[in-house]
DNA sequence: AACTCGGGGCA
DNA sequence: TGCCCAGAGTT
């Protein structure tokens, strides 16, 4: 992929996923951590078959608070590992309420010292919550990256460097949800589906898989 | 860097 | 059945 074929790639990635531009599909920062954590691992349907129920009769960190662990555990039965998931939940309701007023702090080190909150997690509420551009490398991204040809890197925080400097950053956000959706969609690991692709003409494990 | 946690989706 | 998954914590 050539610098001239990454505004086409854009292009294409918003008609492909308008749904990418990440709206809020949690009403606030609180809501949008919560689900984030539960979603580790496991797919986005199921954690939005929970939380709507669960946001309803605890709205904020306080709420939270007068629940059991192991009432929490019996509300996300559903979703994997929900036994540390419902032990980081509260934990992290508790130092919301004590540390930050009860609101999610706007702070990406403040973030990651949560527990159950990881470098991902973490951009994805700077970014999704707050508007902050950010770009989280995950097995997706890096995948896509390579096989378009945005990056050679050997590793996850290099293909982070690289596309932060080839992507304009108003685009961050939007490319990291875009391309994780492709790499789930299309371009999937083992057997990509290249022959529904419309990111042919400007991927280069295309180009080469052709001859 | 490797390992563990674990339910659901999919072939 | 067996393999995979929008991850994080521990060693």
């Amino acid at each position: 992929m050539r610098k001239h074929d990454i505004p086409v790639l854009l292009h294409h990635l918003e008609d492909m996923y308008p749904d990418a531009n990440c709206e809020l599909v949690y009403r606030n920062p609180f809501e949008l951590l919560v689900a984030v954590i539960l979603s580790a691992q496991c797919t986005d349907k199921l954690v939005n078959e929970v939380t709507p129920d669960l946001f309803a009769k605890y709205p904020g960190p306080r709420d939270f608070l007068h629940l059991s662990q192991e009432k929490l555990e019996n509300e996300i039965r559903r979703i994997g590992l929900f036994r540390s998931k419902a032990k980081h939940i509260l934990e992290t309701c508790r130092i919301l309420v004590e540390k930050y007023g009860g609101e999610v702090p706007k702070d990406y080190d403040a973030l990651v010292a949560l527990p159950g909150v990881g470098r991902k997690t973490a951009n994805v509420v700077m970014s999704v919550a707050f508007g902050v551009p950010a770009i989280a490398v995950d097995t997706h991204v890096d995948r896509l990256s390579h096989r378009l040809g945005l990056t050679k890197a050997k590793n996850v925080l290099e293909t982070e460097k690289d596309l932060m400097n080839k992507l304009p950053k108003e685009k961050w956000t939007f490319a990291h949800h875009a391309l994780i959706l492709h790499g789930r969609r299309v371009c999937l690991a083992r057997s990509p589906k290249c022959h529904i692709c419309p990111l042919q003409e400007v991927c280069t494990y295309f180009k080469k898989n052709e001859k």
